[in-house]
DNA sequence: ATTTCTAACGAACAGTAGTTAGAAAAATGG
DNA sequence: CCATTTTTCTAACTACTGTTCGTTAGAAAT
């Protein structure tokens, strides 16, 4: 009863890298099986369909980011400042992205495009973690962190499309992701203006 | 003769409404032409192939947005300040992505997961728009209206990404497009941070 | 009136997709 | 070592893909 754990979690990761490559439709199941060194009729045995692996995949994906992220902002000291919480969150949101899960990759990347019952089957998880920001920023802005007039809803979207957004442009030999995320804080929290 | 340029047309339209809704994979020919009112077979009267059908799309797409920026920042009188060209820029980018165009809308969905020779084939063009964002930021830092100490790469991609992530959530009923682009860039220019 | 061109068609092609069935192999446990 | 279960395989199926072909009805040109 190991083994099956195993080949499972090999088909999942291949499926994972390939949906993140290549998105969903164009992804075949010899692709992946190719990848995780079998026939693709033995995916078979371990999934239903290839919906039901992409699911999973999509499952895991969102569910791992909404993990990293809480989890990394809980981790803060007591004190922690409002804008250091949300400093935290990109930074880990973006790590997760770019650097530690192609499930999360996969997601972003094929949420608009997947099938409209998949994705009807997600909006629950996406919203739980977009729920999670919101409580973040909404706590900020009632400690005055951030300023009373900005729209909450707005700037989320905002700084999270462009968090995502980054998989289109982010290559790993420019700045590092600790970089990125303390930039992108400063400019949201304190502007690009100059005195003109 | 004209005739035919209706046509071309009409699969034009159906193909960028298509590739917009699906993404380029999911998409078949025999959606196309049912949009188009025609069969699948006689699009290769008009076209080459889906290849070649879906790179006019995407040329079509980035050169309409460009076009149309470029335009709207022409326009603006003489004396326009630096930040109100972002503003336009913006609030052009964001209008023509959203309202205006299923090409733009399409190339910009696509591109990312866009078949390698399709992606390279493209390159020059979507540079080509980058190259313009980045001589309107560059004047505008130049002229002191963005902060000397800014990154400006990064903040053309983080803004622009913003952006075009903005198609995964906008919904016409909420605030107008020029109610966005001027959130937006009191956002990026202002900073949200407040007292604290 | 005859020929040529235009724009679309239906039928069919080869290839590949996801999927199923059943045989073969590997692993497991007594 | 055998019997049984678990896992993977080969082979095949159906459905559908992009594409080609030969044909056709009508328009335009001769």
């Amino acid at each position: 009863m190991k083994k099956s754990e195993a080949s499972r979690r090999r088909i999942l990761d291949a499926a994972a890298k390939m949906f993140r490559d290549k998105g969903y439709a164009a992804t075949t199941l010899n692709d992946i099986a190719r990848l995780a060194r079998m026939r693709a009729a033995s995916i078979y045995y371990h999934f239903e369909s290839k919906d039901s692996l992409f699911a999973e995949v999509m499952d895991i994906g969102i569910d791992r980011i909404h993990d990293q992220v809480r989890r990394a902002v809980a981790a803060l000291p007591d004190g922690a400042s409002h804008r250091r919480k949300v400093h935290t969150a990109i930074e880990t949101h973006l790590a997760t992205l770019l650097k530690h899960s192609d499930y999360t990759a996969a997601n972003i990347i094929n949420f608009g495009l997947a099938p409209a019952p998949i994705r009807r089957r997600h909006r629950g998880r996406r919203e739980a973690y977009g729920d999670y920001w919101r409580e973040l920023l909404g706590a900020a802005q009632a400690a005055g962190a951030i300023r009373p007039g900005v729209d909450l809803s707005l700037f989320r979207l905002f700084v999270i499309g462009a968090l995502n957004w980054s998989q289109e442009w982010y290559r790993p030999k420019g700045k590092s992701i600790a970089e990125l995320a303390d930039d992108v804080t400063a400019m949201v929290f304190d502007g690009v203006a100059g005195e003109g």
